[in-house]
DNA sequence: AAAAGTGATTACATCTTGTGTAATCATGAC
DNA sequence: GTCATGATTACACAAGATGTAATCACTTTT
């Protein structure tokens, strides 16, 4: 017999994303959590550094699978190429069969400015990590950055149409698509060299 | 003969960042802040909504800066210049003059993760009002929120060459220059009609 | 000029988040 | 069988944040 049920940071994270879902992320006390789970206060905060990070446990794995991406990559490819693969890859292993679930999840997140806070840090430490595995591979420093900067832009272009109502397309092809609408916006470059005939 | 020495705000943002430059942001407490000011806690809450607030006094005049120079923009050019002389003339008005202070600024903000993700806060917030603004002048609502976010990664990108040491460059100037190094990243769109001869 | 109202500040109490430290005790290793 | 491990708990406490009512120089009203 086993001293403590099992899957406590499971049980933990279930019962934050049901009371924020149900009552709100700031009328939500860690007391209650804890409560519904079967647990103490001190276990909650051994788990997750902070209130927030309950609902971010897969974004260290995701960075994990997309900085693997790229360091596998096809060395020859430019920068923006070899992050685009490795979206379009992490897309289909880690989004694709999951849309209800990471709608869901963001639905909660954007309904609070302080979780969307932490959302858009983790997006940037993600875009560091990409820029760190690009410069990994030898490169220019700065063309790394604007390669992170630009497919992560992409991703979160692709990403709002995906967790659109209706939409129905895959994540992955939606990010070609994301780059193009990037191209279109930012139009012809006047000092770039003619298209080869 | 006042009740109270007028300026409170400015004295508990000119103490708080004395402070945190000194002794780090973490290891600053308000009761520190508002001794140093000679005011009480309650009062510092009564004008920042929480301790890092008070880093971000100018965040909302920039805003309306920019919103404005939007909302006067020439109506017959695209969204993405509309932004981006916005930008170049916001830069001028509220940068260029004081590019000491705002490094010194963005040092102690860089040097620690909740104030690192307030500012990513304030750049999203920023991005969805210049979208907004351009949705007002008419026109499609994502191509609106395309040319926001382009533009404020150009922003980023100009930015962080402007706070570099040793560099001199105007930020207006720089913000041409990232706009290129975009283009440049994302190369040229394969189903992009060829240019004009 | 007296009275009444305003608004920034303060005093006090309280809740919530987050941390330090030591104790507990089933499990698995030796 | 003994021992080390490690997840959980108990307890105390610092710091951030909020609600409420009181203060009182200054301003407006009468």
């Amino acid at each position: 017999m086993p001293r403590w049920k099992p899957g406590a940071v499971d049980r933990l994270q279930a019962a934050a994303l049901e009371l924020f879902d149900e009552q709100g992320f700031e009328r939500t006390t860690v007391a209650e959590i804890v409560q519904r789970a079967g647990l103490t206060q001190r276990t909650f905060f051994n788990h997750f550094s902070d209130k927030r990070e309950v609902l971010f446990g897969l974004s260290s794995e995701l960075q994990q699978e997309i900085i693997g991406e790229i360091a596998a990559g096809d060395e020859a490819l430019p920068p923006l190429d070899v992050v685009m693969r490795a979206l379009e890859a992490v897309a289909d292993k880690m989004f694709e069969h999951r849309r209800a679930v990471v709608r869901h999840r963001y639905a909660v997140i954007a309904a609070n400015p302080e979780l969307l806070e932490r959302e858009l840090g983790k997006h940037a430490a993600l875009t560091e990590a990409i820029a760190a595995a690009l410069r990994a591979r030898g490169g220019d420093p700065e063309a790394a950055y604007l390669a992170a900067s630009v497919a992560m832009l992409a991703q979160q272009v692709a990403f709002r149409a995906w967790t659109r109502p209706g939409e129905t397309r895959a994540l992955r092809d939606l990010l070609p698509e994301a780059l193009s609408s990037l191209r279109a916006t930012l139009g012809h470059d006047p000092e770039a060299p003619p298209l080869p005939a």
